[in-house]
DNA sequence: GCAAATTAATGATTTATTCAAG
DNA sequence: CTTGAATAAATCATTAATTTGC
């Protein structure tokens, strides 16, 4: 208890950034979502994303970000919470059955582990990447209120192929130059 | 088996990136951990640190990074796992009593939910924070051996305020061999 | 002695559970 | 009571030990 009311009181006063966008009265406290931002995600999520790539996310909060403060970590966790909860959901009633709630992607994210990097970076990379504005698409867009498994699997194809680094934003090579000479003389023990 | 091979070898082919320092043999797959970085791991973990924050996590990775290669997911990732076969090796032993390896920093680290972007740092946050190698001590070592809550309560208030961006990284330094502080930090134990 | 084949460790990812703000 | 955030447990995958047949 009262450890609690310190903390949190260190953290209102202390570590609360609030860059910007505080033109709404944003608190600092967790984020909350706008209608839109809920709207969209749940598309994306009803077209089968399930577990979306750095780049991806990264593209979606920013796009996102047009509605309102949000972080890329939001959108994480979103889907995070989103995917978890809609299968908890589902085997409350139908316990078995069909469980293509799990595949559409997954698949495809169990191939992504040989990206080394890439799942991790849901976990811990992403960071700041920096933004870079760049309106590209987040991703087949048209695949949303239209067909939807054809574009579909066309999209899952995409996806994989972002491992490749597309770089193109910012940071690059955020580990790929990573060892320095140091590990030359050392690391054999 | 066939799947097994093929995987290896995909990935070797594929998403190896392997930019540089090649000449050791470095591969790409997973980190790859030295004797030197797992001693000092598994000094911190027993000196009881469980859950290192962001800020922890980048300056153990930078000290670390002395040793040979590594990024602070490697740490990060280091610590979850340490921390749960630690756990369950106890479980398989004695299913009861002492759980203190449980203790230490727990409280300090539950209390570090409220400050949101804390934990979430471990998740996902960290990426570059890059910091200077300022020979900033770890955490507070002197309250591991000696008095343990006061100096403990310190750190944390400490710990909120680290989370200013910083910016840039710059690997510089670890080639040039400030040589940092290394065992200033590490080596009380 | 030496590689291929197995097994044991452990790094990395995903899923389930828990906590707590609103 | 809903759901964003965080942690722990379970799982997967790869690397190092080791065993084995030659």
């Amino acid at each position: 208890m009262e450890e609690r009311s310190m903390s949190g009181f260190c953290i209102r006063s202390g570590s609360c950034v609030r860059s910007a966008s505080t033109t709404t009265g944003t608190k600092c406290g967790r984020w909350n979502p706008t209608n839109e931002q809920v709207k969209v995600l749940t598309e994306l999520f009803s077209s089968g994303l399930r577990t979306p790539s750095t780049d991806q996310i990264q593209k979606i909060s920013t796009q996102l970000s047009f509605y309102g403060k949000i972080e890329s970590k939001n959108v994480f966790y979103w889907f995070q919470n989103h995917k978890a909860r809609e299968r908890q959901k589902r085997r409350r009633k139908v316990s078995s059955s069909d469980d293509d709630d799990d595949n559409s992607i997954r698949r495809e994210n169990t191939m992504s582990r040989n990206s080394s990097s890439q799942n991790f970076a849901q976990l811990y990379q992403v960071s700041e990447h920096r933004r870079v504005i760049e309106t590209l698409e987040l991703f087949p867009l048209n695949s949303f209120g239209e067909s939807g498994s054809k574009n579909l699997s066309n999209y899952t194809n995409d996806c994989r192929d972002n491992n490749n680094n597309n770089n193109m934003f910012s940071y690059t090579m955020r580990e790929q130059m990573d060892h320095p000479p140091l590990d030359l003389c050392l690391s054999f023990m």
